[in-house]
DNA sequence: CTGAAAGCGCTTACAG
DNA sequence: CTGAAAGCGCTTACAG
């Protein structure tokens, strides 16, 4: 691979002048700039990144921080912060921080201490206390997306509102029994998306006085969904409508209201939230977010703080109520 | 952030005991190396990337191509290396490459000289012959995972096979009239994962004297199999059996039965592949492949080359057919 | 506008 | 076993 001598000697000049030519910093003629840059392109002298970033302290590289990989929404979200990155000649690398201790210790105590990112987005993490002082003890940028935290800047949908939302729609088609479904975290401090989400759906329904609120704890997954689903739907007195914390988890609980014979929406109503890709074809009534969307306006943010010193500050994000075939008047 | 020379000065010693203490490269004593360890987890140093990069040319930290990231299968491969990665201490950084010329360009041409990291993993992509040029040009060690290639070892599935297997189970249950529905590209040489799935099938079928094969071309999505499956559910004679390229349209094919009315498997049986997480849910029987196992095999067997100089050769992913509800003997 | 030189923070032969 | 010093490939004040 050719180096920075190579290109000053193809070019007649010295390393530093190709440095300013190919990073356009500093004063330079353009008959030089341009003699550089052919130089450069006809060796495929990229900068080498380690040099570069010893000399100036600078990476062009931010880090994400994912709970976890296998899901279709951060799937989505990192897509979105991917294709921005990449636009702004910056890589995106990795951290994905499991459950098990050991594994987000080495992900916040190694890892992130190697120097590799100019700044970081950290997606929907719940992090301790402590974790959370030793992120912060990185002293790098970092925005939020779907996290939560009174102590860094975070994008966010206004869960509450989402939740609020989705009772209300049933609420207006008349049903009176409605069943959430939605982790809720042990002792958690009531700011986590589910709990949020829950808050939500039980002001909804406290504002309309003769309605059923139940609630069943559930991971946001299909098949924890379809688990939760069927025990409010085994009741002796169902709900008439399930409202799940996410898609995935409505889709858990079309397939069991379809195993138990329940005709969707005569028999059951089920409203969940993402705007996943597939719901429209279980023809699924959903609070649409956008996580593609969401990822670009991260990776915008982290590179507004990264590059130009602005103050990320929280913000909320778009959603919206699509309305499709699950949901309709109770029958009775 | 703390630096080597103060670990140095914590511990009494020079920089060059502190980089062998850490690095466990070179002789020193048990004493040394556990004082400067101390030290350093005192001070909470971690050697910064870009310093060592620049003086040993190693980076710990593995390249991802992708084509796509938002689908399932790339997200549950890409976990299964980030995990097998980063409990051997690398990091992982990601390049999306789209169908985009320019986009493309930059990955090959800029992002990827820039010397970010030791190898590279490559995922399902169809590269064009000068591209390859382009990547090999690299001089990293190189793996693909599903990609096609006889330029670079590349692991994957035996797709005829699978196609085979799926076909067969059709056959043995006897359905005569089936059709394939897979991508199938414009004058492609006959190498990509969809051609060899269709050039299985059709082999499977010609094995039959009195079976009907039909094909219909399609992205492997769920939109797409929607569509196809619908098409071929509306020829005069429909097939009793629908072989889906991948899950994802496995799922649309079932959409497309149940919106025509069709009952699976009483009135069309489909098989897909993949294994996708929501196949047991659908009831579809399917030729399932690990992408996460697929993911930490690719990771083991990049890791073996750039640590241990092993010599990376193509072979062969284990895959497995799962019969459940979704196929059946024809109804007539 | 351009170049010589120091420096970024490590690692590693080379001495001892 | 340990340290002094050179060097990895850039960048950027400092001169001119």
């Amino acid at each position: 691979m050719a180096g920075i001598d190579d290109v000053a000697a193809a070019a007649g000049v010295s390393a530093a002048t190709v440095s300013r030519a190919l990073s356009g910093r500093g004063r330079i003629s353009d008959a030089t700039r341009a003699r550089v840059r052919a130089a450069a392109a006809d060796l495929g002298y990229v900068v080498s990144s380690a040099a570069s970033t010893l000399a100036t302290g600078r990476t062009s590289n931010i880090g994400v921080v994912v709970p976890l990989l296998d899901r279709w929404f951060y799937a989505n979200v990192i897509d979105g912060i991917a294709e921005t990155l990449a636009a702004r000649g910056y890589d995106v690398t990795l951290y994905s921080m499991s459950d098990d201790p050991a594994q987000r210790a080495n992900v916040l105590d190694v890892s992130l201490r190697r120097g590799r990112v100019d700044g970081l987005i950290v997606l929907s993490l719940q992090l301790a206390e402590d974790e959370l002082d030793r992120l912060l003890a990185l002293e790098l940028p970092v925005v939020g997306l779907g996290a939560t935290s009174g102590r860094l800047p975070v994008l966010r949908i206004d869960d509450t509102a989402i939740a609020r939302l989705a009772t209300e729609h049933l609420l207006a088609l008349g049903h009176r029994r409605i069943a959430h479904i939605g982790y809720s975290r042990d002792g958690d401090p009531g700011f986590d998306t589910p709990s949020l989400r829950r808050r939500g759906f039980e002001a909804a329904m406290a504002d309309v006085g003769d309605a059923t609120a139940l609630f069943r704890p559930a991971d946001l997954t299909l098949e924890d969904g379809h688990r939760a689903a069927g025990e409010v739907l085994d009741l002796d007195e169902p709900p008439t409508a399930i409202f799940a914390a996410s898609d995935e988890m409505a889709f858990g609980a079309i397939f069991a209201a379809r195993e138990r014979g329940l005709d969707i929406p005569h028999d059951l109503s089920v409203v969940g939230v993402d705007g996943h890709e597939m719901g429209d074809f279980f023809g699924l009534t959903t609070v649409a977010q956008f996580p593609h969307a969401q990822g670009e306006r991260a990776a915008a943010t982290i590179l507004g703080v990264v590059e130009d010193g602005a103050d990320a500050a929280d913000a909320a994000l778009p959603f919206e109520l699509v309305v499709r075939a699950s949901t309709a008047a109770p029958a009775h």
